[in-house]
DNA sequence: AACGGTTTGTAACAGTACGTAACCGACCCA
DNA sequence: TGGGTCGGTTACGTACTGTTACAAACCGTT
């Protein structure tokens, strides 16, 4: 086991499981062999902060060791998108290999801390550890096939289910950290919860409110109860 | 140079140029190289022909060396999302690596050639060849970005100047393979071309023919001529 | 050349999500 | 303590897109 055990928020009034055996991220590759390889430097991070900006020279993949980010694309013009939001033991970087400059943003949304882990050093460590290698390659098509599962929600869900999928999504991911499923304290704001999903901020409210009237959900603000979570499925899953 | 040069397709009515320098896949990996560790099978395609199904085992990548198809994530309720179009130089069944079974569909659009490369040859070869590794782990991380870009434009811009992207994009990728960019032939249904645009092929329709009212391009059923490119531009790169 | 099925186009209508705006509560800092 | 900001909620009218229906054009086959 590699990862450093950290309390990711102290404001989360989430339980605390203990963790479960698989987690994405490096978890069974040995961090102590990593390290003869890459040096690894730690970065704390405040809310608000950017781990690393579009634009910016490419030089380091990064790995969460604690907290909740999300990652930005953006136009020319302005127009951005939240891509995802990232937490514990999540990759980070890895979609700007091949380029000069990273080709989207990071920003933190709550305290936490990051393992940069400089890019060079690891294509070294990659061609001495072949298990590393192969992480990185499925860490890529993992992140291939989330996106892919977005593109499902957004083009075939309508507002209601692609909230009520967001939720139990975020409730699974929680779990696999080793937190609660039906209890947990969302760490975005409504208008990036919105932008991820395609949708207004207004709508999100809107939306949440009525899980809340079908006593599906209770919400109260970021803090969120699944009350029927077969009922919430059925919502997420099914067709229009 | 690698690839093979095949006629993509007899029916499409675009003038041939020279190809230019710069193509995706492996152009500047050596093929005779590659096929020391890794046995090429080559496959015909005829149109609506599945290249490979989501949940068959997963057992190779495949480059398509000429044709056109989709590739569509497939839900267990019978929802589908066409995820992108592929053409000559493309790699396919990478999302799958890390998997047991495929993760999507891939169908062929017309007729065409793609070559199975059997994933653990690839394997082996890529610890032979580092160059091949860079450039498959390469196609992984521009496939994230495509995904990213695709997504900024789903959840920022309108039917209108979704359609008008889409046509620049698929000028762009005709004009890389050595293809006309102001004229082209459409190679998939409006009914594929509006599940990816997350839209309805009525919609496709109705704003195709106002961008033909506009005079921006002419259209006739799958013909597309590109009259006004800035104006297609900006038309698509606008804020609603 | 005629046939049936598929694909595309057009139109009227309806509904979901949007846009605007006002309000409320939490938090920060003076 | 009070103003200011930020984030979230709710109401109401609107409009873009989806829905439904039908017709025309196209394709492959007989």
């Amino acid at each position: 086991m590699i990862m450093q055990t950290t309390v990711a928020s102290t404001r989360a009034p989430t339980a605390r499981y203990p963790a479960t055996e698989h987690e994405a991220g490096f978890t069974d590759i040995d961090i102590d062999l990593l390290r003869k390889y890459v040096p690894v430097l730690r970065h704390k991070l405040s809310a608000g902060q950017y781990l690393y900006h579009a634009g910016q020279p490419f030089q380091s993949l990064y790995l969460i060791n604690s907290g909740f980010l999300k990652t930005v694309e953006l136009a020319d013009d302005g127009r951005d998108q939240v891509t995802g939001f990232r937490m514990r033991g999540d990759f980070l970087g890895a979609e700007s290999i091949g380029l000069k400059t990273y080709a989207c943003g990071v920003v933190s949304l709550e305290s936490g801390e990051a393992w940069e882990l400089p890019y060079p050093a690891m294509l070294t460590a990659c061609r001495e550890i072949p298990e590393l290698q192969a992480r990185l390659t499925a860490a890529l098509a993992q992140e291939i096939r989330d996106d892919h599962a977005w593109m499902l929600a957004i083009g075939t869900l309508n507002a209601e289910q692609r909230v009520a999928s967001f939720l139990l999504d975020v409730a699974k991911r929680y779990a696999q950290l080793g937190y609660s499923a039906r209890h947990f304290m969302l760490r975005m704001r409504r208008t990036d919860m919105a932008n991820f999903l395609a949708l207004k901020h207004e709508t999100v409210s809107r939306v949440m409110s009525r899980l809340d009237d079908l006593r599906l959900i209770s919400v109260e603000r970021r803090e969120v109860h699944v009350l029927d979570d077969s009922g919430l499925r059925a919502m997420a899953g099914m067709r229009a």
